[in-house]
DNA sequence: GCGCATTAGATGCGTGCGCATGTATGGTCT
DNA sequence: AGACCATACATGCGCACGCATCTAATGCGC
Protein backbone atom coordinates (compact mmCIF):
# COMPACT_ATOMS: atom_id res chain seq x y z
CA UNK A 1 0.00 0.00 0.00
CA UNK A 2 3.32 2.21 1.02
CA UNK A 3 4.25 1.27 -2.24
CA UNK A 4 1.39 2.03 -4.18
CA UNK A 5 0.97 5.48 -2.99
CA UNK A 6 4.75 6.36 -3.56
CA UNK A 7 4.55 5.23 -7.17
CA UNK A 8 1.33 7.53 -7.49
CA UNK A 9 3.20 10.28 -6.10
CA UNK A 10 6.13 10.19 -8.72
CA UNK A 11 3.93 9.65 -11.05
CA UNK A 12 1.55 13.03 -9.78
CA UNK A 13 4.72 14.86 -9.58
CA UNK A 14 6.07 13.89 -13.20
CA UNK A 15 3.20 14.22 -15.18
CA UNK A 16 1.94 17.73 -13.27
CA UNK A 17 5.70 19.08 -13.86
CA UNK A 18 5.78 17.96 -17.04
CA UNK A 19 2.09 19.71 -17.97
CA UNK A 20 3.12 22.75 -16.13
CA UNK A 21 6.25 23.32 -18.29
CA UNK A 22 5.04 22.38 -21.37
CA UNK A 23 1.72 24.25 -21.24
CA UNK A 24 2.68 27.18 -19.37
CA UNK A 25 5.55 27.80 -21.98
CA UNK A 26 3.52 27.00 -24.85
CA UNK A 27 0.21 28.56 -24.07
CA UNK A 28 0.49 30.47 -20.82
CA UNK A 29 -1.85 28.33 -18.96
CA UNK A 30 -1.32 25.89 -15.42
CA UNK A 31 -2.43 22.20 -15.51
CA UNK A 32 -5.39 23.10 -13.45
CA UNK A 33 -5.98 26.19 -15.72
CA UNK A 34 -6.39 23.53 -18.70
CA UNK A 35 -8.51 20.99 -16.96
CA UNK A 36 -11.04 23.70 -15.99
CA UNK A 37 -11.22 24.61 -19.75
CA UNK A 38 -11.22 20.55 -20.60
CA UNK A 39 -14.22 20.36 -18.40
CA UNK A 40 -16.05 23.08 -20.23
CA UNK A 41 -15.44 21.80 -23.57
CA UNK A 42 -16.21 18.24 -23.17
CA UNK A 43 -19.02 18.39 -21.27
CA UNK A 44 -21.36 20.29 -23.97
CA UNK A 45 -22.65 22.76 -21.50
CA UNK A 46 -21.51 26.51 -21.38
CA UNK A 47 -22.84 27.60 -18.00
CA UNK A 48 -21.40 26.06 -14.75
CA UNK A 49 -20.79 27.04 -11.44
CA UNK A 50 -17.93 27.84 -9.34
CA UNK A 51 -18.43 24.98 -7.41
CA UNK A 52 -19.03 22.63 -9.64
CA UNK A 53 -16.22 23.28 -11.61
CA UNK A 54 -14.18 23.02 -7.82
CA UNK A 55 -14.70 20.01 -6.95
CA UNK A 56 -13.63 18.42 -10.92
CA UNK A 57 -10.54 19.66 -10.15
CA UNK A 58 -9.93 19.21 -6.81
CA UNK A 59 -9.32 22.29 -5.48
CA UNK A 60 -10.88 25.05 -2.74
CA UNK A 61 -13.68 27.15 -3.59
CA UNK A 62 -11.57 29.79 -2.75
CA UNK A 63 -8.84 29.03 -5.17
CA UNK A 64 -11.32 28.32 -8.15
CA UNK A 65 -12.89 31.65 -7.46
CA UNK A 66 -9.02 32.86 -8.24
CA UNK A 67 -8.48 30.72 -11.27
CA UNK A 68 -12.22 32.11 -12.79
CA UNK A 69 -10.76 35.24 -11.94
CA UNK A 70 -7.24 34.87 -13.65
CA UNK A 71 -8.85 33.21 -16.76
CA UNK A 72 -11.47 36.25 -16.94
CA UNK A 73 -8.92 38.59 -17.10
CA UNK A 74 -7.01 36.47 -19.85
CA UNK A 75 -10.44 36.52 -21.86
CA UNK A 76 -11.31 32.98 -21.48
CA UNK A 77 -14.09 32.73 -19.68
CA UNK A 78 -16.81 34.97 -18.53
CA UNK A 79 -18.39 35.34 -15.29
CA UNK A 80 -22.36 36.61 -15.71
CA UNK A 81 -24.92 36.30 -13.13
CA UNK A 82 -27.31 33.38 -12.12
CA UNK A 83 -30.73 35.00 -13.36
CA UNK A 84 -32.62 32.44 -11.06
CA UNK A 85 -30.24 32.84 -8.19
CA UNK A 86 -28.22 35.75 -7.73
CA UNK A 87 -25.89 34.54 -5.52
CA UNK A 88 -24.51 32.74 -7.68
CA UNK A 89 -22.71 32.94 -10.82
CA UNK A 90 -22.29 31.41 -14.38
CA UNK A 91 -18.96 30.43 -15.88
CA UNK A 92 -19.08 30.60 -19.59
CA UNK A 93 -16.39 29.47 -22.05
CA UNK A 94 -15.43 32.16 -24.97
CA UNK A 95 -14.28 32.04 -28.04
CA UNK A 96 -10.93 32.29 -27.22
CA UNK A 97 -11.08 30.01 -24.21
CA UNK A 98 -11.82 27.55 -26.41
CA UNK A 99 -8.99 28.24 -29.20
CA UNK A 100 -6.50 27.97 -26.39
CA UNK A 101 -8.13 25.11 -25.41
CA UNK A 102 -8.24 23.77 -28.50
CA UNK A 103 -4.12 25.02 -29.66
CA UNK A 104 -3.68 23.24 -25.95
CA UNK A 105 -5.05 19.91 -25.95
CA UNK A 106 -2.93 17.98 -28.28
CA UNK A 107 0.12 19.49 -25.92
CA UNK A 108 -1.76 18.17 -23.06
CA UNK A 109 -2.40 15.03 -24.37
CA UNK A 110 0.58 14.32 -25.98
CA UNK A 111 2.73 15.22 -21.91
CA UNK A 112 0.03 12.17 -20.58
CA UNK A 113 1.15 10.03 -23.38
CA UNK A 114 4.69 10.45 -23.17
CA UNK A 115 5.04 10.43 -19.37
CA UNK A 116 2.33 8.15 -18.37
CA UNK A 117 2.96 5.66 -21.33
CA UNK A 118 6.58 5.64 -20.10
CA UNK A 119 5.89 4.07 -16.95
CA UNK A 120 2.56 3.80 -16.54
CA UNK A 121 1.07 0.89 -17.87
CA UNK A 122 4.02 -1.11 -16.02
CA UNK A 123 3.75 0.70 -12.84
CA UNK A 124 -0.12 1.49 -12.59
CA UNK A 125 -0.67 -2.11 -12.92
CA UNK A 126 1.52 -3.40 -9.91
CA UNK A 127 -1.32 -2.47 -6.97
CA UNK A 128 -4.29 -4.50 -7.39
CA UNK A 129 -2.73 -7.94 -7.34
CA UNK B 1 -4.92 8.01 -20.80
CA UNK B 2 -7.17 11.35 -19.72
CA UNK B 3 -8.81 8.82 -17.59
CA UNK B 4 -6.28 7.30 -16.27
CA UNK B 5 -4.49 11.15 -15.42
CA UNK B 6 -7.97 12.15 -14.02
CA UNK B 7 -8.34 8.74 -11.84
CA UNK B 8 -4.30 10.17 -10.79
CA UNK B 9 -5.66 13.42 -10.06
CA UNK B 10 -8.35 11.93 -7.93
CA UNK B 11 -6.67 9.89 -6.22
CA UNK B 12 -3.62 12.11 -5.43
CA UNK B 13 -5.83 14.80 -4.21
CA UNK B 14 -8.42 12.66 -1.76
CA UNK B 15 -4.78 10.43 0.37
CA UNK B 16 -2.72 13.94 -0.16
CA UNK B 17 -5.70 16.17 1.82
CA UNK B 18 -6.58 13.36 4.29
CA UNK B 19 -2.90 13.39 4.46
CA UNK B 20 -3.07 16.68 5.37
CA UNK B 21 -5.64 16.59 7.65
CA UNK B 22 -4.66 13.55 9.93
CA UNK B 23 -1.33 13.82 10.19
CA UNK B 24 -1.47 17.60 11.03
CA UNK B 25 -4.23 17.18 13.19
CA UNK B 26 -2.72 14.57 15.24
CA UNK B 27 1.34 14.94 14.66
CA UNK B 28 1.85 18.57 13.43
CA UNK B 29 3.34 17.25 10.43
CA UNK B 30 2.55 17.39 6.98
CA UNK B 31 2.58 14.53 3.89
CA UNK B 32 5.78 16.12 3.15
CA UNK B 33 7.90 16.20 6.34
CA UNK B 34 6.60 12.80 7.01
CA UNK B 35 7.53 11.40 3.53
CA UNK B 36 11.35 12.68 4.24
CA UNK B 37 11.36 11.69 7.75
CA UNK B 38 9.79 7.88 6.57
CA UNK B 39 12.90 7.92 3.97
CA UNK B 40 15.46 8.51 6.54
CA UNK B 41 13.82 5.84 9.03
CA UNK B 42 13.52 3.47 6.40
CA UNK B 43 16.69 2.99 4.89
CA UNK B 44 19.25 2.54 7.74
CA UNK B 45 21.33 5.63 7.15
CA UNK B 46 21.60 8.84 9.32
CA UNK B 47 22.91 10.95 7.40
CA UNK B 48 21.27 12.42 4.11
CA UNK B 49 22.42 15.22 1.60
CA UNK B 50 19.49 17.90 0.85
CA UNK B 51 19.49 16.43 -2.95
CA UNK B 52 18.89 13.10 -2.07
CA UNK B 53 15.56 13.75 -0.17
CA UNK B 54 14.23 16.31 -2.38
CA UNK B 55 14.45 13.49 -5.14
CA UNK B 56 12.70 11.22 -3.21
CA UNK B 57 9.98 13.77 -2.30
CA UNK B 58 9.82 15.59 -5.54
CA UNK B 59 9.88 18.57 -4.53
CA UNK B 60 12.07 21.10 -5.31
CA UNK B 61 16.17 21.15 -3.61
CA UNK B 62 14.95 24.84 -2.66
CA UNK B 63 11.79 23.35 -0.97
CA UNK B 64 13.96 20.58 0.79
CA UNK B 65 16.17 22.84 2.51
CA UNK B 66 13.11 25.08 3.99
CA UNK B 67 11.56 21.70 5.30
CA UNK B 68 14.60 20.97 6.69
CA UNK B 69 14.76 23.69 8.40
CA UNK B 70 11.75 23.24 9.59
CA UNK B 71 11.85 20.25 10.80
CA UNK B 72 15.04 21.47 12.48
CA UNK B 73 13.22 24.20 14.30
CA UNK B 74 10.87 21.44 15.12
CA UNK B 75 13.65 19.33 16.38
CA UNK B 76 13.61 16.59 14.44
CA UNK B 77 16.33 16.39 12.53
CA UNK B 78 19.49 18.04 12.51
CA UNK B 79 22.45 19.92 10.09
CA UNK B 80 25.97 18.71 10.52
CA UNK B 81 28.16 20.02 7.88
CA UNK B 82 30.14 17.39 5.90
CA UNK B 83 33.70 17.29 6.80
CA UNK B 84 34.67 15.33 3.47
CA UNK B 85 32.88 18.40 1.40
CA UNK B 86 32.25 21.40 3.35
CA UNK B 87 29.60 23.02 0.93
CA UNK B 88 27.12 19.97 1.90
CA UNK B 89 25.21 19.18 4.95
CA UNK B 90 24.09 15.76 6.35
CA UNK B 91 21.12 15.75 7.63
CA UNK B 92 20.40 13.67 10.73
CA UNK B 93 16.97 12.71 11.90
CA UNK B 94 17.07 13.11 16.03
CA UNK B 95 15.37 11.02 18.90
CA UNK B 96 12.65 13.10 18.62
CA UNK B 97 12.40 12.73 14.95
CA UNK B 98 12.40 9.04 15.26
CA UNK B 99 9.75 9.02 18.48
CA UNK B 100 7.33 11.24 16.34
CA UNK B 101 7.86 9.22 13.13
CA UNK B 102 6.67 6.48 15.32
CA UNK B 103 4.04 7.80 16.28
CA UNK B 104 2.37 8.99 12.81
CA UNK B 105 3.31 5.50 11.36
CA UNK B 106 0.50 4.24 11.55
CA UNK B 107 -1.90 7.08 10.88
CA UNK B 108 -0.01 7.05 8.04
CA UNK B 109 -0.85 3.84 6.46
CA UNK B 110 -4.11 3.88 8.14
CA UNK B 111 -5.05 6.67 5.92
CA UNK B 112 -3.31 4.54 2.81
CA UNK B 113 -5.54 2.02 3.42
CA UNK B 114 -8.72 3.70 4.15
CA UNK B 115 -8.47 6.13 1.20
CA UNK B 116 -6.66 4.13 -1.41
CA UNK B 117 -8.33 0.84 -0.10
CA UNK B 118 -11.81 2.47 -0.96
CA UNK B 119 -11.33 3.46 -4.78
CA UNK B 120 -7.76 1.86 -6.07
CA UNK B 121 -7.93 -1.94 -6.31
CA UNK B 122 -10.30 -1.16 -8.66
CA UNK B 123 -9.66 1.73 -10.32
CA UNK B 124 -5.45 1.42 -10.15
CA UNK B 125 -6.08 -1.67 -12.16
CA UNK B 126 -7.72 0.24 -15.16
CA UNK B 127 -4.74 1.83 -17.26
CA UNK B 128 -2.82 -0.87 -19.07
CA UNK B 129 -5.23 -2.92 -20.66
C1' DG C 1 -43.21 41.62 6.35
C1' DC C 2 -39.27 40.48 9.77
C1' DG C 3 -35.60 37.95 11.76
C1' DC C 4 -32.34 34.21 11.16
C1' DA C 5 -29.90 30.29 9.53
C1' DT C 6 -28.09 28.84 4.96
C1' DT C 7 -25.80 29.13 0.57
C1' DA C 8 -22.73 31.08 -3.40
C1' DG C 9 -19.04 33.25 -4.22
C1' DA C 10 -15.20 36.86 -2.99
C1' DT C 11 -11.36 38.22 -0.12
C1' DG C 12 -7.70 38.84 3.88
C1' DC C 13 -4.19 36.32 5.60
C1' DG C 14 -0.64 33.07 6.41
C1' DT C 15 2.06 29.25 4.32
C1' DG C 16 4.65 26.32 1.14
C1' DC C 17 6.22 26.08 -3.35
C1' DG C 18 9.39 26.92 -7.64
C1' DC C 19 12.51 30.00 -9.97
C1' DA C 20 16.22 32.78 -9.94
C1' DT C 21 19.98 34.15 -7.49
C1' DG C 22 23.43 34.43 -3.71
C1' DT C 23 27.22 32.38 -1.02
C1' DA C 24 30.67 29.24 -0.10
C1' DT C 25 33.39 25.38 -1.34
C1' DG C 26 35.45 22.10 -4.63
C1' DG C 27 37.65 20.76 -8.84
C1' DT C 28 40.28 21.75 -13.06
C1' DC C 29 43.21 23.77 -16.22
C1' DT C 30 47.25 26.40 -17.14
C1' DA D 1 49.24 29.80 -7.32
C1' DG D 2 45.35 32.14 -9.97
C1' DA D 3 41.33 32.25 -12.92
C1' DC D 4 37.26 29.91 -13.89
C1' DC D 5 33.38 26.85 -13.99
C1' DA D 6 30.63 23.44 -11.28
C1' DT D 7 28.36 21.88 -7.14
C1' DA D 8 25.62 22.16 -2.56
C1' DC D 9 22.81 24.50 -0.07
C1' DA D 10 20.40 29.07 1.43
C1' DT D 11 17.47 32.97 0.40
C1' DG D 12 14.61 36.87 -1.98
C1' DC D 13 10.65 37.05 -4.46
C1' DG D 14 6.27 36.26 -6.47
C1' DC D 15 2.42 33.08 -6.85
C1' DA D 16 -1.25 29.68 -5.92
C1' DC D 17 -3.18 27.39 -2.35
C1' DG D 18 -6.43 26.48 1.97
C1' DC D 19 -8.73 28.34 5.95
C1' DA D 20 -11.40 31.63 7.97
C1' DT D 21 -14.23 35.30 7.18
C1' DC D 22 -17.06 38.66 4.65
C1' DT D 23 -20.93 40.03 1.62
C1' DA D 24 -25.06 39.41 -0.68
C1' DA D 25 -29.01 36.79 -1.79
C1' DT D 26 -32.27 32.98 -0.60
C1' DG D 27 -35.57 30.45 2.02
C1' DC D 28 -37.94 29.30 6.20
C1' DG D 29 -40.72 30.06 10.39
C1' DC D 30 -43.70 33.06 12.37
Amino acid sequence: MVTAWRTLLAQHAAVWCALERELGEKHHLGPSEFEVLDRMVESGQDKYRVQELADAVHLSQSALSRLIARLERAGLVSRSICQADRRGIFVCITDDGRARHAAAAPTHRAVLTAVLGDAAPATLATVPA
